[in-house]
RNA sequence: GGGUCGAUAGCUCAAUGGUAGAGCAGCGUCCUUUUAAGUCGUUGGUUGAGGGUUCGAAUCCCUCUCGACCCA
């Protein structure tokens, strides 16, 4: 700790600070402002202190060289997070980034008035120190302290050590405690970082470029959801938030960019729950002279990189436990592959479903137990069963291949079976993560099925893409993978607001005024 | 939007109509290799907000706020 030069006001030997008030002591938030107020007495501001660590935590843990006890100096910083205190010594444990690590600080080691001052940190206070390493005799790596710096005081307390915390409504709003204190929030949420990184990686090992497209658009195509609207003051006009990246990553295959991804976070205007959020991040591929069949062959392999190279299965298998059945997923081996028809077929029991007159079709679902809208079309209906009754059993991954053409109008048509598209879902989990299309690169077909789709509301058709349609793309393969989905399957986490550091919440009561208690 | 459940000390939780408690944290002791450290003592409450019933409400009723789960 930088203690003031001798002739300043700190007081020497014995406590350096003085007693608290008592009554304030049941007040942790007027007990850590007193004690603020009189580090700075004794000249400590610790808001200014820098400190420059040589290690992360877990850096410095294997920076250890076994029998070499203090000799390995290293400098590190992190939230206190346990304090033992033994009298004239203390160890206590810090946080950062890589974890923790454990120090031990001794009164005749760091001096009598350093000593006063460390005991009077509090469990939340940033520290930094500087030592060398060695063993306990339980064998832990620890650092043996020579000096220490108060890097920022903490004017809240942490919550409790043992239980972490547990009201989810705080864990979400105030992220950075349930991260500081619940270790699997923090390695579930880092565990995100690394699977974003590596897919970033994989595609750009396979030259693929990123690029980065509006958010703001004057139409929102590519899906079929409700918009965001906002404004635009200056030009005077509204702007939708984006519903999907593909039209425009689309006229970039147009332009000559071949190979192109966007991680990118997309807004719908819909419900909130257990599985959607307002805001959530998709990666969207478009591979010129690829089709579905490519970008089959694309997803295996990337999802079996991630669970290889950043999940890490302990047995060295490829299969990662389903939280929801209990079952164990398989990314290993050939991937299942099922026509639409045939499931539903199987799902229905029944062979003839697609001739059947739609009255029976409802009857037939209602009889599974769906509840029909007498207004949906007939491919709805059989989508309703699709999706309440087929995609939640495929739990091993599972490409569901030869969609109804009504399902996606920027796929391109089966050559074979015109009723059908050139698409494969690809389920895993009893969730959809990715679909693919072979791409629809006919501007005229692609201005009938825009125009058939959008009915009376002819003025949301993209006109913009369909003349860059006419330009000539090249034929592509191109898929969708909602990152935030696929990081609930690969953590195992039972809900997306698990896997999103802040997740939309209602705006909440104000948070207490600073420096009131 | 509907249904069910929940909100009590900084945190995790008790208290089912009759004096709001515990553990951790805090505060004050003891302890120079601890591992949820141990030890002795101790402070701390507008029971989410508002209204009602009652001699008496954390507890029962109503409204609202926020959240979780399920459904749409």
């Amino acid at each position: 700790m930088r203690l003031p030069r001798p002739g300043a006001n700190a007081t020497v030997g014995g406590s350096v600070m003085s007693d608290l008030p008592a009554d304030i002591s049941h007040d942790q938030h007027a007990v850590r402002r007193q004690k603020l107020a009189e580090l700075r007495a004794v000249g400590i501001d610790p808001f200014r202190a820098n400190f420059a660590p040589t290690h992360f935590s877990g850096d410095a843990v294997k920076a250890y060289v076994d029998g070499q006890e203090n000799t390995v100096p290293v400098a590190v910083a992190g939230r206190l997070v346990v304090i033992r205190d033994m009298g004239k010594s203390q160890f206590v444990k810090i946080l950062d980034q890589q974890g923790q690590i454990q120090l031990y600080v001794k009164k005749d080691v760091v001096g009598d008035e350093a000593y006063a001052i460390f005991k009077k940190l509090d469990l939340g206070d940033i520290v930094g120190a500087k030592g060398t390493l060695f063993k306990t005799k339980t064998g832990e790596v620890t650092v043996r302290v020579d000096s220490y710096t108060l890097v920022s005081k903490a004017l809240r307390p942490l919550p409790e050590k043992w239980h972490g915390l547990s009201d989810p409504e705080q864990v979400y709003r105030q992220r950075y405690l349930d991260v500081i204190v619940n270790s699997e929030s923090r390695e579930r949420l880092l565990l995100r970082s690394r699977i974003v990184s590596q897919v970033r990686r994989f595609l750009e090992d396979r030259k693929f470029i990123e690029v980065e497209t509006p958010v703001l658009e004057s139409t929102a195509g590519g899906a079929a959801a409700r918009p965001f609207v906002t404004r635009h003051n200056a030009l005077g006009v509204d702007f939708f938030l984006r519903i999907a990246t593909e039209l425009r990553l689309k006229r970039m295959l147009v332009g000559g960019f071949d190979r192109v991804f966007e991680v990118g976070r997309i807004f719908r205007n819909e419900g909130v729950s257990r599985r959607h959020n307002p805001e959530f991040t998709m990666l969207e591929v478009y591979q010129a002279y690829s089709d579905y069949r490519g970008m089959m062959a694309l997803i295996q392999e990337m999802l079996t990189s991630l669970v290889r190279d950043v999940i890490r299965p302990a047995d060295g298998s490829l299969k990662i436990k389903h939280a929801a059945s209990g079952q164990d997923i398989d990314f290993g081996g050939t991937w299942r592959e099922v026509r639409y028809k045939d499931l539903i077929k199987e799902a229905t029991g029944d062979a003839g479903w697609f001739e059947r007159p739609k009255a029976e079709k409802i009857s037939r679902a209602e009889a599974l137990g769906l509840s029909i809208n007498p207004s949906w079309e007939e491919f709805e209906i059989t989508n309703e069963v699709f999706s309440k009754k087929i995609e939640p059993t495929l739990i091993q991954p599972t490409f569901v291949t030869h969609l109804p053409k009504e399902l996606c109008p920027l796929a391109k048509l089966n050559p074979d079976d015109p009723s059908v598209l050139d698409v494969f879902e690809l389920t895993i989990g009893g969730m959809e993560v990715a679909p693919a299309y072979s791409e629809q690169n006919d501007p005229d077909t692609q201005r009938e099925m825009f125009e058939r789709q959008a009915g009376e509301e002819k003025q949301n058709i993209d006109q913009d893409f369909l003349l860059a349609l006419e330009h000539g793309m090249p034929p592509a393969g191109g898929m969708g993978v909602g990152i935030d989905r696929l990081c609930i399957l690969l953590t195992g986490a039972e809900s997306i607001r698990d896997v999103i550091l802040f997740p939309q919440l209602r705006p909440g009561a104000p948070a207490p005024e600073a420096g009131k208690s």
